[in-house]
DNA sequence: AGCACGCCGACT
DNA sequence: GTCGGCGTGCTC
């Protein structure tokens, strides 16, 4: 059926709506005078009432398998080149299938104009050339001489340079004393003049890192390939030299890096390099600035794409490398639907143009090392560090520092610690990853905590505001003097977020000069880099923080770090919470030192002999692997299992209870010879959002095909047997958490 | 999803 | 009579 011919006589065409019951084929006559092919956008009528609707054909055929006077005919299209390649259609038909998710959400998702546009944005100006005839008054001549002598100028420029009036060139054109072209202007931020780079010098790991990828893309073998090196052996440059290569081969690459790590001074480098042939993508675009770019990539104007997640659907052909840096990062994996993860849409783009894909990480993810040990992917290691060494790790057990009397938030090491480095006119990073003041304010006469009415979380006090905040709603409520259920006046504060630290560092080192960086002083624009150059230009001695000071800056005064509490994200009921926390504390760490003075990490814990603790002091990334991946096989978690995250959600709780345990129970009967693992059904780890009542069951498999097939069967067992209407259902394959 | 159809009660 | 409430079913 599907061809790309356009003499067939009818169209299938996808309806641009997300309803799982429309999400199918429907066929359209194509109207004698179109011209239409795979990726057409058209409007069809739709619907008892004929309404206008969007949609994308996706291939063509003769016949029509339905009643031929129920097909209508297509209205128009609506531009003059499709929207996305034959390939990306395998693409998106890939993802319906694998995210469960609708196919024009797929491959709106693939066209990120999608954004609904009736017509493609490219931007025009005019540009002007001397005509036939010639001027008729002073004015005229002026204009017809400036043209003459810079042909095809812009309009705009030919009025500032000559003074005259827009009228002036308008008569002018319309009576042939000036040619008039459109031309096609791009919105890409101008780049100032760079001076190109040169490649720089490997050294020896670097070189043989490059050598063995390059002989790979050489040889056409596409097993991917990790690179596994500590942060700062110079990644970065073996990924700018494997591009050159390939681009000077003719063919195109997409690097990916996590939307954080996209700073001005990442794009310097790469445009530094590549010049013009490199197009940066990010969230913050207008829909026309990203339109450019897209359409840039997809007319070979470039070379390059670099930008987060949604970069790798960059409309190339013929790509030869694909690099995901930071491959570990939870912000490859997309929130909305479809819920898809960066690397396998990258897996699945690779084979499709027989690229090679590289990873990067300093600590990879237990799958992608998985997947090392098993042989389905090369790795070549960097183990040295450039310019800079290992800091020395200490950890604070800090249930001594109670039993020893210390109740502040600063173990007594630590506090010395700061101290000597503030002595010493050096910088100090201290890393507690909750923001807010205090977490928690509960009664102490009844217990009673204050939380948010419409979520099941605590409210966390924020005394700059002077008040308390549920951090997932963002809904405020005022202090209280009296215990709402008891009605004492023992109302006390727990808990230390970020802004408790700033004000307890205060206390402690009075002529230090602090800067806080966490979502509450960050919400303003450019506020994020704000702070670090006030940092970096060494204007505050201590910089205090959540996660966003953890990743890959580099502050060369730094010599102090402080992890105020590690058990923050160990105790957060995860399966994936001790590699969360290894990661955290090895990148935290990595923040101090450098070559002349290397630095110390002060790890606060309640639970010192914690592996993931441990395994951090000694940098010892292997021997986390081992630990973690027994720790796996033995609970049946990932890389052992797949898991599929069910997540039922409404406003009446009772009713999506019964609905998910009989969900359980149908499940629970069919699953023979025990192939599938059911945990819960549970509440969520929020259970209400919003007034919404959020309860979930994990399925694991060995079997990912299976498992896929297994849940949608016992789910559209459900719907047909009982009434879902009042609930929605979430499906996510492989969630990044089982929260 | 969105829209028409149709089957009910209430009302100028 | 007929206006409008919402439950039901279909969409090439």
């Amino acid at each position: 059926m599907t061809t790309l011919t356009t003499k067939s006589r009818f169209a299938s065409v996808i309806i641009d709506a997300a309803a799982s019951e429309l999400d199918r084929i429907f066929s359209y006559e194509i109207p004698e005078n179109l011209d239409l092919q795979v990726g057409s956008r058209v409007i069809v009528p739709f619907g008892r009432a004929n309404r206008r609707i969007e949609g994308y054909v996706i291939g063509f055929s003769d016949s029509v398998d339905i009643p031929y006077d129920k097909v209508k005919q297509i209205s128009l299209t609506l531009d003059d080149t499709p929207v996305f390649t034959p390939q990306l259609l395998e693409l998106a038909k890939f993802m319906q299938e694998k995210y469960f998710s609708a196919l024009s959400v797929c491959l709106a998702c693939v066209i990120p104009v999608g954004i609904k546009m009736r017509n493609f944005l490219t931007k025009t100006k005019q540009a002007l050339t001397a005509g036939i005839v010639l001027p008729k008054t002073p004015l005229q001549k002026k204009v017809f001489e400036y043209v003459s002598e810079y042909p095809k100028s812009f309009a705009e420029v030919v009025r500032a340079k000559t003074g005259v009036s827009s009228a002036v060139i308008s008569s002018m054109i319309k009576n042939g004393a000036l040619a008039a072209e459109d031309v096609t202007v791009r919105r890409v931020a101008e780049s100032p003049n760079l001076n190109l780079c040169e490649p720089l010098a490997l050294n020896p790991e670097q070189q043989n890192a490059f050598d063995f990828i390059l002989e790979k893309i050489q040889k056409g073998d596409t097993k991917p390939t990790l690179i596994y090196g500590v942060t700062g052996s110079g990644k970065t440059e073996i990924y700018l030299q494997l591009i050159q290569r390939v681009i000077s081969q003719g063919k195109t690459a997409i690097m990916l890096v996590p939307e954080i790590s996209l700073t001005p001074q990442t794009v310097d480098i790469f445009t530094k390099r590549f010049g013009g042939r490199v197009a940066v993508t990010h969230s913050r675009l207008s829909a026309g600035e990203r339109f450019d770019r897209w359409d840039m990539a997809r007319r070979g104007e470039v070379s390059v794409i670099i930008g987060p997640r949604s970069a790798v659907f960059a409309p190339f052909t013929r790509i030869g490398i694909i690099i995901i840096d930071e491959e570990h990062e939870n912000s490859y994996k997309s929130e909305h639907s479809p819920k898809y993860h960066a690397k396998e849409i990258a897996e699945f783009v690779a084979a499709q143009h027989g690229a090679q894909l590289v990873l990067g990480s300093a600590t990879p993810s237990l799958e992608t090392f998985f997947d090392v040990k098993n042989a389905k992917l090369d790795c070549v290691i960097l183990k040295e560090r450039i310019n800079k060494t290992m800091p020395e790790i200490f950890v604070e057990d800090m249930r001594r520092e109670l039993i020893e009397g210390n109740r502040s938030i600063f173990s007594r090491a630590l506090y010395d610690a700061i101290k000597d480095t503030l002595s010493r006119r050096e910088q100090v990073i201290l890393f507690l990853n909750r923001r807010g003041h205090s977490t928690f304010v509960s009664c102490r006469n009844c217990g009673y905590v204050m939380s948010c009415d419409d979520c099941s979380v605590n409210y966390t006090y924020h005394q700059y505001e002077n008040l308390l905040m549920c951090h997932y709603c963002g809904k405020v409520a005022r202090i209280l003097e009296n215990c709402p259920a008891c009605g004492s006046r023992y109302i006390k504060y727990f808990g230390i977020g970020t802004e408790k630290v700033q004000e307890e560092t205060a206390k402690f080192f009075p002529k230090a000069a602090t800067l806080r960086m966490d979502a509450d002083t960050t919400s303003r624009k450019n506020s994020h880099e704000d702070i670090l150059s006030a940092f970096r230009r060494r204007e505050a001695d201590i910089l205090i923080g959540t996660q966003m000071i953890a990743k890959g800056l580099d502050y060369p005064n730094v010599t102090l770090v402080g992890v105020m509490c590690a058990d923050i994200s160990l105790n957060n009921g995860d399966f994936r919470s001790s590699e969360t926390t290894f990661r955290l504390l090895t990148q935290v760490a990595g923040r101090a030192g450098r070559a002349s003075a290397p630095g110390k990490v002060f790890i606060q814990t309640y639970f010192p002999e914690h592996y993931a603790v441990e395994f951090s002091k000694n940098h010892d990334y292997d021997g986390f692997y081992e630990h973690e991946i027994s720790v796996r096989r033995s609970m049946n978690y990932p890389p052992f299992t797949k898991i599929f995250g069910i997540m039922f959600v409404g406003a009446d709780e009772k009713n999506l209870i019964v609905l998910l345990y009989r969900l359980s129970q149908i499940m629970t009967a069919y699953n023979k010879n025990n192939m599938f693992g059911l945990i819960g059904p549970s509440p969520a780890a929020i259970s209400k959002i919003k007034n919404n009542y959020r309860h979930k069951l994990i399925v694991k498999s060995e079997d990912e095909d299976k498992l896929r097939a297994f849940v949608l069967f016992c789910v559209g067992k459900l719907k047909e047997t009982e009434n879902t209407s009042n609930v929605e259902i979430f499906l996510t394959p492989n969630p990044l958490n089982t929260q």
